[in-house]
DNA sequence: ACCCGATATGTAATCGGTTGCAAGATGATT
DNA sequence: AATCATCTTGCAACCGATTACATATCGGGT
């Protein structure tokens, strides 16, 4: 019994075959004949053959991987798109590399968008630099995007989504409407808030600076909004607020919770994302719904086709849906 | 203006040397003259020159990357485990391969316990087989962990967090404390459901079949179990409930404040696995915290360590704490 | 003047598959 | 019977690095 792994020439000499005809037999069955492939097969049982990837993909002049760049892995948010990602990644023959941009060291992630490394790249963080990513390997974007760069992206209707989530509020009646916003510079945060003053703007009302919560989508700065709104005098701050995810929602709600108010008696809240535990908190959060494991599915897909060279680059656009649950009500309800 | 890929050899044309000189000053520089090592860098500067990585790792018959094997990659609980892992495997030169255990088939799991495509694996998923991992790559497992496999374990003493929790709601006049699983066949839901059983068992309380209620770690199951609690006379159900997940627990008490029922009031709830957001949601859930950030980091420097041949096989029991908050009261209080 | 060790570099084999090209076999076409 | 397309297979170059071994250089010790 030897310990060396076997290789495709050992095969080859159990077989009674050429090493070529092995590696014909392996990835293009069709072009072997059926008896060459029986003994193939039979060779490689008998030895406990596997495939060196390295070696393969060396000469291929690919990889086998697509590299994901996640801004940040501990966020749940991320998971369900990788998880639709891989669905897709998996039974096409790719593994799914996870890069976290946060740990990463801006320059490995160059590394990664390097054709030895990985055949292609999603990138879910729209702070990277165009010029970094520019005419590397095949990529598209999904979720965020990078201003400036051409790539096919998969996205929502930021745009509608607002408009969607402040319709509704207007409708119960809101006049005095706020937004809170994802962190600077990142261009969910800059689509979420144009679109929130626009649709403010169809409906005849402003957005003005103090209407506006500046957050960075963590839970923790959902408290702090808190904060802030119930230091302004009750006469005149917001009866409603539009949040840009839903961790923020949660994090307001409990802290004004917490100081003794009720949503939405007090305040009405509608999130953004529709992650998976909002429906079942208190109250159940009215939000934004985005398709994350399509989003991720979709993702994948393009990619694999822009790799076998399927010029497709315009963007898609995935409908977002306004979800109404219980932390919403008519303004000025009482009780 | 070549569109060809530099190779080494390019870089070593241009630099005036042999391509093992290149080669040696990329990857061990010391072995080099300062003039020499100058040279090359200008080179390499000038033609843009990026290492190939399929040809190093199958000279080097390694792969640079470590798959880590995940239950459900939708599960939140993970993204923040992996979040630890990448912490650790980017620094050390090593990629993070994803593979959702739920997506990829049975058998394209072997394919990633496989030398060529990674080295080395991190388990955390404790349904897969112990023979189809045996006699594989490196390994470690986390969190979950396979009967019979012989390989180091990073997790958490489940009994002991079942004690604290038990002990928590005992301290508080409870008496007749239920339970609620995760799926069958899980070793954390064994753990936890022997722990509790003993907790109890130490108290001179046993554990009945009808407080045992069976989930599956996700909300939906928390949510039917409050279904299962809420059909049990008052008289006779348990005061006070121990659940496997935090997922479980918030799906529990969103149904139960549905149907017009309070926590802690009519019902005390303990969680377990301290989720970001159930400290924000009403009331903020008391939960055993397990450290996941660090058990994913633990867990990839263990696997480095037995890469490199360190023989390190004994299990890292990560201590785990009971937090408190508002989701437990004492027993019977009105108010 | 000679030998020795340390340091720096080059030569060439090697990692393990893939694939272009050519050749042999087989069967169909005219 | 000759020609040709098709199918199957083998030969051998190739992918792009790494590294064992050999060689060259230099300074110091005796």
């Amino acid at each position: 019994m030897k310990h060396e792994r076997p290789k495709i020439s050992d095969v080859a000499r159990i077989a009674g075959v050429s090493t070529a005809t092995v590696s014909r037999a392996i990835s293009r069955p069709d072009r072997v004949s059926v008896e060459t492939r029986a003994a193939v097969q039979a060779a490689i049982d008998r030895t406990g053959y596997r495939l060196n990837h390295a070696a393969r993909n060396l000469r291929r002049r690919r990889t086998g991987g697509i590299v994901a760049l996640v801004p940040n892995l501990a966020n749940p948010f991320f998971s369900q798109i990788l998880s639709g990602i891989a669905s897709v990644l998996g039974p096409a023959g790719y593994n799914l590399l996870v890069a976290d941009t946060e740990t990463a060291g801006a320059d490995s992630l160059l590394d990664y968008a390097e054709p030895s490394r990985a055949d292609g790249l999603i990138v879910l963080d729209g702070r990277l630099s165009a010029d970094a990513l520019r005419g590397r390997v095949p990529l598209v974007e999904a979720c965020e995007w990078v201003p400036g760069l051409a790539a096919p992206r998969i996205r929502i209707d930021n745009l509608a989504a607002a408009e969607l989530a402040i319709g509704h509020l207007h409708d119960l009646g809101h006049r005095r409407i706020g937004h809170v916003t994802g962190p600077r510079g990142n261009v969910l945060t800059e689509s979420r808030l144009t679109g929130t003053r626009a649709a403010l703007a169809a409906r005849h009302l402003a957005l003005t600076d103090d209407a506006i919560y500046s957050g960075d989508f963590s839970i923790e700065s959902g408290q702090a909004v808190a904060d802030t709104w119930l230091g302004q005098p009750a006469t005149s701050r917001p009866t409603a607020l539009f949040f840009a995810s839903d961790a923020m929602a949660c994090g307001f709600i409990g802290e004004v919770q917490h100081r003794g108010l009720s949503v939405p008696r007090d305040v009405s809240v509608v999130g953004f994302d529709d992650i998976e535990l909002v429906a079942h908190i208190s109250p159940p959060l009215t939000t934004i719904r985005q398709p994350r494991t399509d989003i991720g599915r979709r993702a994948a897909e393009r990619l694999l086709a822009k790799i076998v060279g399927d010029p497709v680059d315009e963007d898609t656009i995935l409908p977002v849906e306004l979800v109404v649950r219980a932390s919403t009500c008519r303004v000025g309800r009482t009780g």
